[in-house]
DNA sequence: GCCAAGCTTCGCAAAATACGAAGGAAGACC
DNA sequence: GGTCTTCCTTCGTATTTTGCGAAGCTTGGC
């Protein structure tokens, strides 16, 4: 394993023009900074430093090794302030990722609860499965949100809980949905424009099996990756379009939508995977806990 | 200063989860891990690992430090095969800053020494003058071409040397330079159109007083901050422009430009400046050597 | 040819790192 | 509730690494 320290003595010779240089700047004797730096270069099977007239200068290998160490040390050197920042900052930081297809109502839902904690600094990202999967393991993410349930990878600890499990409903415009529609309901729903999420969501799937069961044929107006949007435009008259019950609290008070009716058997469910047990941000836990109460 | 063995073992507690794990993948014991980062924590004066359950969870100032670290290890692992592969290849790298308004034609006569050298990688960087010399501090060039000497900064360990002082020379395209011209040279210069650098470039001030001295009164067609994109227009018929001796050799067969004559008392100056003594590059010695001859 | 600056080698002291043994704390399981 | 297992911590000691004084060795300048 690459010694560290002794690194930072190449790094800093490098930097200084030599080891005389560099020995007053350490304030340590000379010979003990050129012996490890002879260790390292022991350790890596290469010559760093070559005897240039009186000094010592880099060979190609050095010039590489120094770079990098510039990278190692520039954040090194920060990260001790970094650190007292981020201990004396009120500030909690929430990282979550929103996987392509999950609804962002019903995700915004099941955020609620921690998004009146003081000093928040909530960050979405929103990106494909495997991509957040592998952010939530290198530790950029806190926690991902998706639509259907993660292959279990023991490999990458992440745990995969289902979160949320909500019958799905209808929305639309109040103009369009009168008594009627409600009391035909789910028949009235082929005199209707209808909006759907897109094929790529589980969602979608449910819904077809659910017209498809029903023997519906419903008029498709319009597809939409992201829920939010969808409700934007069916707000606006576009048509009805379905939605998970829990996050749609607030959608009739605030959009002007009105309720048609509720699926039979579709179910819009969100999966939280999150790091393993022992490195979970308190917020996560909170949001997990609300969701399973 | 930082220790990075306890960076190290952090780090590892961190991405694996545990004390535990972290002691078997770097097949240590677990008290040894223990210990180590508990004295990583005592010197950045913050807890970054808090009990949880029966494991342990990262603090907010945890988390900005495993950010860190892991930026510092993944370079710091990938730094050995770095290292090899530089040595077992056999390209040089060389990376060159321009300074903006030197000329280019005479930067490319300069470099030409070495432009066959087997397996060279030139790197050419144009940019302000300030922003190289920092490049140059931050080993990113290995050597900056600029047209006035630098201020000597004993603080970042930067030397200067004049490379060049060339005469100037004025060519045009063969159809506009006759013989009456050459003959007639300089004052046949205000019959034909010209072409100058630009302002910022030292060249032009001494161009400026040399017009001066002679009461002569150029017609400018152009002003270029690029002496290869001058010499290009030229070419096409634009008009005549100055250039420094060193560097047109090769002018006048490639082009179609012919010599029309040459200025007194104007020279073109290029200065290299370099990183201190015992950091130097192969190549940028043999350049200076060869500049001096 | 001599001096001064700079790097290297050698042998020993100091400091850090590492581990066995023993102890405590928190879920898990009956 | 009791017991078991897992995990983290503390303590004392062995080992390794790191650091330094002293004495070479090389190179460039005078």
């Amino acid at each position: 394993m690459l010694n560290y320290r002794h690194l930072y003595y190449f790094w800093m010779v490098s930097k200084e023009g030599g080891f005389a240089r560099a020995a007053e700047r350490l304030d340590m004797a000379i010979q003990t900074i050129s012996v490890q730096v002879r260790e390292l270069e022991k350790s890596l099977g290469h010559q760093l430093l070559k005897p240039e007239g009186r000094g010592v200068a880099l060979t190609e290998a050095g010039r590489v090794a120094f770079a990098r160490a510039e990278g190692i040390f520039q954040i090194g050197e920060a990260l001790p302030e970094a650190v007292r920042d981020a201990a004396s900052r009120r500030v909690v930081r929430l990282a979550v990722g929103l996987s392509d297809g999950i609804s962002k109502l019903a995700a915004h839902a099941l955020l609620g609860p921690v998004l009146d904690t003081p000093d928040l600094r909530l960050i979405c990202h929103e990106g494909e499965f495997e991509q957040l999967q592998t952010e939530l393991a290198l530790h950029r993410l806190d926690l991902v949100l998706t639509g259907q349930a993660a292959p279990s990878n023991p490999n990458l600890r992440l745990s995969c809980d289902r979160l949320l499990s909500s019958p799905v409903v209808w929305y639309g415009p109040a103009y369009l949905v009168g008594q009627d529609m409600m009391d035909s309901f789910p028949q009235s729903i082929e005199r209707l424009p209808v909006l759907l999420p897109t094929g790529h969501s589980a969602l979608r799937s449910g819904l077809d099996h659910w017209f498809n069961d029903l023997g519906l044929k419903p008029q498709v107006v319009g597809e939409f990756e992201d829920s939010a949007l969808m409700s934007l435009f069916a707000a606006r008259g576009l048509g009805v379009f379905p939605v998970s019950r829990r996050g749609a609290d607030d959608l009739a008070r605030s959009s002007g939508l009105a309720l048609l009716g509720e699926c039979e058997n579709v179910v819009e469910e969100i999966y939280a995977i999150r790091n393993r047990r022992g490195e979970q941000h308190p917020l996560v836990q909170q949001i997990l806990a609300r969701a399973a109460a």
